[in-house]
DNA sequence: TGCCTATATGCCTAAACAGGTATATAGATT
DNA sequence: AATCTATATACCTGTTTAGGCATATAGGCA
């Protein structure tokens, strides 16, 4: 709710990521491993951090938490996340991250909803082998 | 120069005041003292942090040393720093610093040439009585 | 019942940080 | 030379933080 807060959430990369990535979707703990390519201790931590501070809100989805940024957002929330967006439109780490967010939103078959295209309905259990809910 | 560390520089209080004064003039540590409320050391510390950190520059004006933002600014402190500007523009703190700015700027007769306004070319020392360089 | 998957948490360590007290330095003034 | 003013720094303390390892929990599934 304080500035200050939002600057402490802001000041860690990893954070970083996952707010940047959460102004694009709605995201459970799994896809931010996959994407940011961190273990599951230090993703979980970062987003009880934000989760404690009001920076995230979750919702349980089946066997999955699903982050995402609360609906309504404190002015100076909503500003700094667009500050962001500006500020790392050029950054290399940024853009994968983005990249591989479309890739999973293609691939993923689990949570059903989060992604709303390349989805076809699909809500079918996620059968295949490996850590994460992605079609091969 | 990165992001990470200008997050780091904004998140705390006392050095995002400092910075939001720095948006509108060039000041010395007896300014921030003086407006601030702050002792000194604490003021020159946090200083010291930003230095340390390319977030201010500074230059020695007879007795005084002058901090102010650096001349070429990365793009994202410039945005940032306008983020800032927005975000606090309705905080009761932030707006008294910038009224005791004004105040300051027509009183402060020490160091010359930092407020360009009401100083009439004043470059006498200054002798009353006090901490800081203050007509009465 | 026992395992697997997804997620959270407790404990530990090393580092950073904030603030305080005391002191140092440097230039100007008496 | 002694003092004053402006500023910086060293040292100390308590707190926060980041990350790692191990473990807990909870819901499905064999």
């Amino acid at each position: 709710m304080d500035l200050i807060q939002i600057y402490q959430c802001f000041c860690d990369r990893t954070r970083l990521r996952i707010l940047h990535l959460l102004t694009r979707s709605p995201l459970c703990v799994c896809h931010f491993q996959q994407i940011l390519g961190e273990p599951q201790v230090k993703v979980s931590k970062h987003l009880a951090y934000l989760r404690g501070r009001g920076m995230v809100s979750t919702k349980k989805e089946r066997n999955w938490v699903v982050y995402s940024l609360p609906e309504r957002r404190a002015d100076e929330l909503e500003r700094n996340l667009r500050c962001l967006q500006d500020c790392v439109q050029t950054d290399a780490v940024f853009r994968r991250d983005i990249q591989k967010l479309s890739k999973l939103a293609k691939n993923c078959c689990e949570p059903c909803g989060l992604f709303r295209r390349g989805l076809n309905g699909r809500r079918t259990s996620a059968k295949t082998k490996g850590s994460v809910h992605l079609r091969s």
